[in-house]
DNA sequence: GCCGTTTTCGGCCCGACTGTTTTCAGTCG
């Protein structure tokens, strides 16, 4: 079993034994140990082979052993048995808001219910609400949660989120009743799947901000109204909560949401083992008191809260408790990639293949934007369904290419189109087009479409294969997952890297909000074998170079500075690098 | 189940809101 594999089961033995009733802290081990695995940073076969799981904070004794049987044979008895004791529809009922392990224990026990199904005919039969802790607003809110989870995924893009997120934002800071506003949560962490959306703003008259917020035009329906937060069910099915704080509070409060959970854990450690005590309201002297103005520690902004840790400021993306505190405590964290950093894209289509619009109208658009280069690289012969090109073609597109470019130059313009292909990665790793042709081009990008099914073992010899091209430069959207929709390829993505560092070739991050790939846990690892990222838009409408925007938020969540980041080379130093690994 | 320059037991981050209660449990973030 890989990472992934034997995260989900510990997670799912955690969730398990909540239904159980087991002791909360002896569940959230299981739901660490899930996180600490997933985001190991070697391969976790290894370190199982040298019997180094022990030397990891979180993972003990018990844990070691059942990570070790999971991956040598890829099955624990324990979660087995543990699944087999418990019907396996109680999982999807804690899927419904306001229904947690301790309601679905009850619902189990008192009346058998084993399925939303049958929890939703028992909630139409009114038997719900006799049950002792329910009620019948409790029954009510059920068969609401069960109606929207059918109509609306729970999990949204991060992209969809934004477009909805940034006009309340505006409004909000519009409003005469704020001081500071922001989003906060995983929307602000830039994750690229979101659960929902966060805002924060700081007031004198948090009443007047709730009611403007729950009374806005397009929202669904309203969970949640106090004096101090509200939630709504915004269109789209997106639900978003508001805070409303006092100034003085908004650093604290802006961090505290924000999170992520486990780096707030961190932080609140660090704030404990200096005789201090951090929660949303502030930062107080005092290991008991959690909110007495007396005792508050001043900071206006989040960078001096960190700074009372003894830490440097760390951006929203890197609050992951992923490697972070060991860099702040030390230093400044590298200053990040700006989407403004970006030149251009080196994996884009048009109307040769699949894409909307021709070279000629991509060229102006791109120019009108103020980006110094644009790569056309359409889809190879294989990739039939996206009216891909054969050599002949290929040839003609290298022609019109050509004579745009002239006529460009003639005009004065300071902008390039570059030639080029997405070449498709066939069975055994070879290519759809020749060397000879992919030489005459200025830019290779060679991408996994077709027999998707394959093992582990042969996509990822497949994949090296193609990277040992010396003329292939970039590794495009490398898992092939779409996200809320299709699983990575199973592949050995260190491996692969290791490849990519080996053959100076270099690794895609594919801005497509579906795609986000290659994934930004990763980015640091290929940071340390010196594989460089191109941050492409994968663009098939002119107006997708806004991805641009959103690949660099997902390079930041990776680490990356702008020199980690070929694509924002001008154009004489893109080209220069552009040769280097053909010699 | 994990952890320990306060170590082998007794802690483990913590507050708002809801709906159920009549002082609090469960859920959520």
């Amino acid at each position: 079993m890989d990472k992934d594999q034997v995260a989900e089961v510990l997670l799912s033995i955690g969730t398990l034994l909540e239904l159980k009733g087991e002791n909360p802290f002896k569940t959230r081990a299981y739901a660490n140990g899930a996180r600490i695995i997933e985001t190991l940073q070697e391969p976790l076969a290894k370190v199982v082979a040298e019997n180094r799981l022990g030397e990891i904070k979180g993972i003990g004794d018990a844990l070691q052993q059942k990570i070790t049987e999971l991956v040598t044979t890829g099955k624990l008895k324990y979660y087995d048995d543990l699944k087999a004791s418990l019907p396996s529809g109680l999982l999807a009922m804690l899927e419904i808001p306001g229904v947690g392990p301790k309601k679905v224990k009850v619902l189990y026990d008192e009346l058998g219910i084993e399925s939303v199904e049958q929890l939703e005919a028992a909630c139409k039969d009114n038997k719900i609400a006799g049950l002792k802790g329910f009620g019948e607003k409790t029954q009510t809110n059920i068969l609401d949660g069960i109606a929207r989870r059918r109509q609306y995924a729970s999990k949204h893009l991060l992209a969809d989120a934004l477009r909805v997120a940034e006009p309340i934002l505006d409004d909000l800071r519009q409003h005469p009743d704020t001081i500071r506003c922001s989003t906060a949560g995983s929307l602000r962490r830039h994750k690229e799947v979101i659960g929902d959306i966060d805002f924060l703003v700081s007031s004198k008259h948090p009443a007047s901000i709730i009611e403007w917020f729950v009374s806005q035009p397009g929202i669904l329906s309203v969970i949640a109204k106090g004096e101090t937060k509200a939630s709504v069910v915004l269109e789209g099915g997106i639900q978003s909560d508001l805070r409303v704080v006092s100034d003085a509070e908004f650093p604290f409060a802006l961090l505290y949401f924000t999170g992520s959970k486990e780096h707030n854990i961190v932080m609140r450690q660090r704030a404990i083992e200096r005789g201090l005590r951090l929660n949303e309201y502030g930062l107080f002297k005092s290991k008991e008191e959690t909110r007495d103005a007396k005792l508050l520690v001043k900071c206006r902004t989040e960078e001096e809260v960190f700074d009372q840790l003894d830490l440097s400021f760390v951006p929203p993306e890197l609050r992951e408790d992923m490697g972070e505190f060991a860099v702040a405590e030390k230093e400044p964290l590298p200053r990040l990639i700006e989407w403004t950093d970006l030149k251009g894209s080196l994996h884009n289509h048009s109307t040769w293949s699949d894409g909307h619009q021709t070279i000629a109208e991509i060229a102006k658009a791109m120019t009108e934007l103020g980006l110094a280069y644009w790569a056309i690289t359409d889809h190879s012969k294989t990739s039939y369904q996206a009216n891909g090109l054969d050599v002949a073609r290929v040839r003609k597109q290298l022609h019109e290419v050509r004579e745009i470019n002239q006529r460009l130059a003639d005009e004065g313009i300071d902008f390039r189109l570059l030639t080029g292909t997405e070449v498709d990665i066939l069975k055994d790793g070879k290519l759809d087009f020749p060397d000879d042709l992919l030489a005459e081009l200025d830019v290779v990008v060679a991408s996994i479409h077709q027999r998707l099914a394959e093992t582990e073992a042969e996509t990822t010899q497949r994949v090296i294969r193609a990277v040992e091209n010396k003329y292939v430069h970039i590794l495009g959207h490398m898992t092939g997952r779409l996200l809320l929709e299709r699983e990575p390829y199973k592949m050995d993505q260190h491996a692969i890297i290791d490849a990519c560092s080996r053959t100076g070739t270099w690794i895609e991050l594919n801005a497509t909000p579906e795609r986000c790939d290659m994934d930004w846990r990763l980015w640091p690892y290929a940071k340390s074998k010196g594989v460089k990222c191109v941050i492409n838009c994968d663009a098939h409408r002119f107006e997708h170079a806004g991805y641009l925007r959103l690949g660099a938020g997902m390079a930041r969540k990776g680490w990356l500075t702008k020199d980690d980041v070929i694509n924002t080379l001008p154009l004489a130093k893109l080209l220069k690098e552009l040769g280097r690994k053909r010699g």
